[in-house]
DNA sequence: ATCGTCACTTACTAAAAGGTAGGTACTTGC
DNA sequence: GCAAGTACCTACCTTTTAGTAAGTGACGAT
C-alpha cells in the first residue's frame, strides 16, 4: 500500500470518480439516501453488477455510506458522506455545462461514424 | 448518425471528456497553444498513440483546434476552442478539489490491496 | 403454487481501452 | 555518416472494463 503521487489535482479527482459510472452514481444519490433498486432506476443503463461493484469502491473511498437495516426483505440505503457531498458539489458546474450543450453534444459524430 | 439522448447533463459532459485521458489533456493544453511534444511532457504517463488519438477526437468534438505550420521539421500547435475553454473552466473546481484532498486520496487502498 | 421483489453474488464472455514497438520523411548538429 | 528530434502512423497484443445470465433466500401478493 504505497502512497500514490499525482501530478495535478485533476488526476487525484479522477482516481476517485474515473470510469464510466461513478460520476453518474454520485450524482444519482443526491442529498437524500437511496435504496439500491431506486438507485438502479436513477442511473439509466447501469447493470446491477456494475452498480454494486462501484458502490463498494465508493464506500471504500469514503464518499458513500451504506446502511443495512437487516430486515427481510432486505433494505439497504446508500447516502453520501460529507466528502462525497463536497465532491458532488464540485461536479455541479460540469453537469450544468452538459445540460446547456446537450443538443450540440448529442449531434456530434461518434468514432463509428468516422471510421 | 442518430442523435443521442442523455438523461442528465453529466452524461452529456462525460460523452465528451470521458475516458482516462481527455480531462488531463484538456487541462494540459491550458490557455496558450501547445506543441505535440510539449503536451506529451505535460500529460504525465500518456503514450503518443493515446495522445494523438484523443486529440483527434477532441478536435472532432470541437474542443481543440489543430494548427499545422507545414514546416520541416513538423510543427503543430494545439489550442482550445472557446467551447473547450468553457469546458476547462468547468473542470477547475474538480481540479481544486483534487488538489485539496490529494494526500487523502493518495492513501486510499486500491482494489488490489483489497483483493 | 408460482410470481415478483429485495439486494445482492457468481461465472462466463465480449468489447473497449490502452500499451509496445516499430516505421516514416525530413533536417540539424556532431 | 550517424544520432537525435519533429509529429505522427501502423500492427499487434495485453489488460481492463463491462455486459449477460443465472442463482440465493425469505417474504407478500395472486
Amino acid at each position: 500500500m504505497k502512497k500514490k503521487i499525482y501530478s495535478c489535482g485533476l488526476e487525484a479527482s479522477l482516481a476517485i470518480i474515473g470510469g464510466k459510472w461513478k460520476c453518474l452514481i454520485l450524482w444519482g444519490i443526491g442529498q437524500d439516501a437511496r435504496r439500491f433498486g431506486e438507485l438502479k432506476r436513477a442511473v439509466v443503463g447501469i447493470s446491477e453488477k456494475m452498480l454494486i461493484q462501484e458502490l463498494k469502491e465508493m464506500e471504500l473511498d469514503g464518499i458513500v455510506k451504506r446502511k443495512d437495516f437487516r430486515e427481510v426483505p432486505p433494505r439497504v440505503e446508500y447516502s453520501l458522506t460529507s466528502f462525497g457531498t463536497e465532491l458532488r458539489e464540485v461536479l455541479r458546474p460540469l453537469c450544468e455545462w452538459g445540460a446547456k450543450h446537450m443538443k450540440r453534444i448529442g449531434n456530434l459524430p461518434t468514432q463509428k461514424d468516422v471510421a
